[in-house]
DNA sequence: ACATGAATCCTAGCATCGCTAGACAAGCAA
DNA sequence: TTGCTTGTCTAGCGATGCTAGGATTCATGT
């Protein structure tokens, strides 16, 4: 049995080193040049070892959205735990957020904007994708407001970072005032 | 010279062909359907004869993009004009916006989401791009209360709708709970 | 120790992509 | 009619995602 045991801790080693390894090509040269014979290269293995692990490349981008999304959920709760009092709460979630963005534009379009092939406000919604909201939920379900329901208000605050994050990442938005848009939409969005 | 002038409708006419028929095909299948030899054949001419008239895609969705702006910035315009006061007036604002997203999602994705080479936020941005953002500024620097710069909570509430807006076309978001989203982001993010 | 069979991996190739070079034809000027 | 420009097409290049089928390795049973 140990010899079958190893075999499949290589195979997972091998799994963790191809999601780690696209990643850190889409992030260095973009995802466009995250072709499966480059990936290949890079692992030392033939590209058809790639299909032994994920169905094609859709699910390799999905396997980076999920490790992102992980990453994200703890980035949130390790900034929000810290502040103090529901606005402080909401406004370093919102930096925490956009920085995340900001600094893994790779894994941040793994996430939402390329199809990685995951299924979302699902039943069969992966679990890291679920928490990551219910991270979110946990802090702006403060600031909902009287007969508004949390998860609802936290769809509307989520896409207004995942807009701010994306129109400023493809150039649409100057960054120098993202931190005053931020306090903007924390002053008006969070109810005290 | 009239012959050089009738040459000159004619190709102009072709260049408008072009771009329709793109964007009838992306809309009908994805932009990922509208590959140079499909697109030739719909036009009834041969590849090369896309690259006389276009550097190459990225223009052609450029072309897309520019032409759904303009019909954005209109159909907006048109809108707000309709409406009396001003948080009616941000609201009809928003409605139309996200209903044009969802109505014409391939231009949409051309204007926001795929590479088009074109410049925002910029000197040499082209004016449909402008305009539409103007369109905008009108109705929502009424309502981007004291001390706040219109153009800064323009650019906000633009992304918010944004974010609303391909969230829910990547299925991030159930539809359903589409109006009462923006019943609530207007409610705050306006001031009156 | 050795043969067997299964698991594992690679070479080679397919269809398709965006894009381009060079041949060919059509139409204008002399 | 003879040249020349302009326009268009055929054919092809390199690269993409993905797959079939052969080769090799390796654990296993005798």
């Amino acid at each position: 049995m140990s010899v079958q045991e190893r075999k499949q801790r290589e195979r997972a080693e091998r799994e963790r080193l191809i999601v780690a390894t696209a990643r850190e090509l889409a992030e260095q040269q973009g995802w466009d040049a995250v072709t499966t014979r480059r990936l290949a290269e890079r692992i030392e293995y033939s590209q058809p070892v790639l299909y032994s692990h994920f169905r094609g490349k859709r699910e390799i981008i999905g396997a980076v959205a999920l490790e992102g999304a992980a990453e994200l959920a703890a980035a949130v709760r390790a900034a929000t735990s810290a502040a103090d009092g529901p606005r402080e709460r909401v406004a370093a979630l919102a930096r925490t957020y956009l920085d995340f963005a900001a600094r893994n534009p790779a894994v941040y379009d793994a996430l939402f904007q390329l199809d990685g092939g995951l299924a979302y406000a699902q039943e069969d919604t992966p679990e890291p994708l679920k928490d990551a909201f219910a991270a979110l939920l946990e802090s702006l379900g403060e600031v909902a407001g009287d007969g508004v329901h949390p998860g609802l208000f936290t769809e509307v605050f989520w896409a207004s970072l995942h807009g701010l994050a994306t129109l400023t990442r493809a150039g649409r938005l100057l960054p120098e005032e993202a931190e005053t848009r931020v306090e903007l939409l924390v002053d008006r969005l969070a109810v005290a």
